[in-house]
DNA sequence: TACAAGATTTGGATAGACCCCAAAAAATGG
DNA sequence: CCATTTTTTGGGGTCTATCCAAATCTTGTA
């Protein structure tokens, strides 16, 4: 089993996801692209691309919602800029400039740097820009596991 | 006078200037392609594009150098890779951690972040992958500046 | 229920960043 | 002064992200 490192979507398919999932239910494409101000041609292209990547399922004309394995990778997500944005505050930023910054760079850091830091800081319940959610993926390394 | 952010640069330009800054003095189009396994005509034209920029001077057949701008902005970008690398080793990463994730990321990270985290750790002079320099620039924020 | 209006998708294009290959051009050491 | 090496040119490619216009599907409603 490979490490799933958590570099497998680009910074704007991640954008996407973490809209779906927050939106929750069936999002349909006019509202994803009012909320990035993108024109919805794009998003049905983008859409066919994370449906096709098994993070959500798209019925034509009607909306998506995430699947079984967009849902869980939509959580590591936005625990991911929880808690990178979490680690800029304690380390200087202001809470909105933490948060800009981390949505910037999020996309390219990985899972196991996140676990790392998150362990660091003591899995933190609240993070700036919501609660952060430990799964077992994340607390098993404290029992020394392999890597 | 527009505040520089820092984001000029793609990701692949930062490593260049920096691969240029460092080895220092006049670099060859080979050197380059073979530091980075890219094909010599990849980095002629990448070389171009710099030069037009302003960041090298770049003499056909002969190499290139940075420019008084290049070589100011160089300084800047070593100094964030360090400094991010500095803050992800003292968030629990180990050292070879961070300094691959820092430089998979850095090229998004603003001056302004730069600076506020410099400050938060004191401008370290010790980073994990060499020394860590600190500019007037970094530090006129101290004597309460504006931003 | 048929249709107009609105939402969505298709198809066609563009743009930027990177990258490669083959061929031309320049530099250089004998 | 020429063969070898280095570099640049020119021509393609891929990928991601976007837009526009035209087709297509849904739906509320008359």
């Amino acid at each position: 089993m490979e490490p799933e490192c958590g570099l497998a979507l680009s910074a704007r398919k991640v954008e996407y996801i973490k809209f779906i999932f927050e939106t929750g239910g069936t999002v349909r494409t006019t509202m994803i692209a009012t909320a990035f101000s993108v024109d919805p041609s794009t998003i049905t292209k983008t859409l066919a691309e994370l449906a096709a990547g098994g993070y959500i399922r798209h019925v034509p004309y009607h909306g998506v919602c995430l699947t079984e394995t967009g849902e869980r990778h939509a959580e590591f997500l936005i625990k991911r800029h929880r808690i990178l944005s979490l680690m800029l505050v304690r380390n200087g930023l202001l809470p909105e400039e933490a948060c800009r910054e981390a949505s910037q760079f999020e996309s390219l850091v990985s899972k196991k740097a996140v676990d790392r830091i998150c362990h660091f800081m003591g899995h933190p319940r609240q993070g700036i820009c919501g609660e952060i959610t430990h799964d077992n993926d994340c607390l098993e390394r404290e029992e020394g596991a392999s890597s």
